[in-house]
DNA sequence: GTCGTTGCTGGTAGCGCTGTCAACGTTCCT
DNA sequence: AGGAACGTTGACAGCGCTACCAGCAACGAC
């Protein structure tokens, strides 16, 4: 007696275990912790789930259970194709996985981060994956307050809330700029967009490079809040330009900035890397297919996102890592746009990038 | 008497309730339906909900309700930048309303789309945005057997589901051929990628072009399955120019392919769009600031989003659209990759892709 | 004055699932 | 053989909220 199924017409876990004949608890155990049944119930409550069509209701075990199945990801933007990369390998993680993904946009504004943070906080989510380490300390005592694990993702840096993985944009920085040093240049400026933290301390990994060099000029760097663009670059080249005519090479703060850079110097007819020298940041797809193709500092953001949600998860089910930093470190990748010796003169037609040559791999492992 | 808060410490609706001096009911109405409120027990509810710091519990509300405030949206990609516009545009028209985004990649296979479709719907979502027109037999009758409003973007189709909001993207290929054609062009190649069902849809407006004008050869096809990218568009002009040595256009399916054939160009010293004219697929931003400015045609990707979006929580919120199908339209942004007619003989450093010339604006509004 | 109507409020009874704890059968140890 | 230990199972009582319906006051129509 009684009704077999809710008023939606939805099976119903006491569905599925009068079927197997088992009682609710056993069934709701069997999509919980398999194991912990033995394997004859276990066959009947899976083949009766099979059969129903079982679906478990999530708000009905998130009610009774205290905690949700859902990982909160945090981003500062959806149009930076550095951070689809990272969701993608998010994505990527979490499928197959009992996990869902709750994907909230803070565009870059540590204000609406701490709200965000708060609302997300409120549903006891499984795990939470947040941006950068420069959150308001508001959001660093609730981040710290929660018990759930969380992971810092895209840099690193000292006083993880819990665990952290990402590399170091200033060393990355350094190192772009020491080997536009080992190429013989030495005005080398900066151009830079969007201008959010991890920008800024690739601005400040330049600014050491190159006042301990001695060369350090003010008039090299061209930094603005806008949001980057291809065209932004050209833009920023002609004030870069304007203001410094006598360079010899540009670092840009990401590949957008560098493409435009390469077309500005097409349209002015100035000669990459004879007359100036482009490198990039993040090494996308298309640097390796450029004319000339484009020296860049790759950074491993597929893997980050995938890292992390992997981590997280671990964490969740109760496998800490062994340690809770994990620097993925990059590789500056040199290209014909920065190299002056070259070994082609001109490059061949289709697959030219293929001289990818792996010049530094500073911090973290391989 | 009785446990003021729930284990976690959490304040709930019977704490606010409490605190206002009504009952949780009472309480409960002011956050769904704040008009049935008188005013004095309104501002009483708000006031406590303030001075608690009270925020829903999802789960509960799910549960007693029988239906959630997630939105699932379907999505074939994460990589693909043009999905990045459509996922900016739902992510902000959803800012603000009650409901929150549940986002889940297809990978391109209907079967996966089916799997993630059956476990969405058994979550009874307030609304669901899927991507394109191909569904399978069985997620067709999925979706029309749900009650929850649906719109299907990117393209418009006959049947919709319930709403649709995208454009044809035979009518654009359609519009771009007839732009080369315009140009004085004849000899039109086709360069496409990933090939899934619009670009497929672009290959049949080109080729009904092609052959209206008894100009379609086989031979000036260059098709793949591969994921799209910057290099692969070198590599599949490199085909194209080897089967159809005479070719004096090539339409590109996507961006990212044009911008693959412009550097292949440059590579093999052949002149655009002297020799060879380009036009690419979406106008990504940085078709306007390549050297030389590449034609393409325009979609309103972000625009798609947001307006799904919108349509969607109207539908949901009992505002039905007056028109269920949505075209939104494209524009053939003609630049110097395909004008021989040109004004400028050489563009002027920087902004120089200024002369962005509208060209077509078939199908929909503006 | 009686009846219906409207506007607001509250009580009751779950939504479907899981935490806790108790109970059972079996095995292994001393 | 007795008892502890383990593995497996089930009963009960909610999780925090809302649907449903009843109740009540204020008002107007007859």
């Amino acid at each position: 007696m009684g009704r077999k199924r809710t008023k939606s017409g939805k099976i119903r876990l006491a569905e599925v275990a009068e079927l197997a004949g088992v009682s609710p608890i056993t069934a709701s155990r069997f999509f919980r912790n398999p194991e912990a049944l033995s394997v004859a119930k276990r066959t009947r409550v899976d083949s009766a789930a099979r059969e129903l069509g079982y679906v478990p209701n999530l708000a009905a075990r998130a009610l009774a259970s205290q905690r949700t199945e859902v990982i909160g990801v945090l981003i500062p933007s959806l149009t930076n194709n550095v951070f689809s990369d990272v969701l993608r390998g998010i994505y990527d993680a979490s499928e197959g996985s009992r996990y869902s993904i709750q994907l909230s946009n803070t565009r870059y504004s540590i204000l609406q981060e701490e709200k965000l943070l708060r609302i997300f906080l409120a549903q006891k989510p499984a795990g939470l994956i947040v941006t950068g380490i420069d959150q308001t300390a508001e959001s660093r005592a609730m981040l710290e307050a929660t018990d759930c694990p969380i992971v810092q993702i895209m840099e690193i840096g000292p006083n993880p809330v819990d665990m952290m993985i990402g590399f170091s944009h200033y060393d990355a920085a350094r190192a772009a700029i020491a080997h536009l040093f080992g190429q013989g240049h030495r005005k080398i400026g900066f151009v830079g967009a969007r201008m959010d933290p991890r920008v800024q301390r690739r601005l400040d990994g330049y600014q050491a490079a190159m006042k301990d060099a001695g060369l350090f000029d003010q008039r090299l760097i061209v930094a603005t809040a806008t949001p980057t663009s291809v065209t932004l670059g050209g833009t920023l080249f002609t004030d870069l330009l304007a203001k410094s005519p006598d360079l010899d090479a540009v670092f840009c703060a990401n590949d957008d900035l560098a493409l435009g850079v390469l077309f500005e110097c097409r349209r002015r007819e100035i000669a990459i890397p004879e007359q100036i020298a482009i490198i990039g940041f993040n090494d996308l797809e298309f640097m390796a297919s450029a004319v000339p193709t484009l020296t860049s500092v790759r950074t491993n953001r597929y893997e980050m996102g995938r890292t992390a949600a992997t981590m997280l998860i671990d964490a969740i089910e109760g496998r800490r890592p062994e340690r809770p930093v994990l620097d993925l470190g990059f590789k500056v990748m040199e290209r014909q746009s920065s190299s002056l010796r070259r070994s082609d003169s001109r490059p061949a037609p289709t697959g030219a990038g293929a001289a990818n040559k792996m010049v530094a791999l500073p911090s973290g492992h391989d």
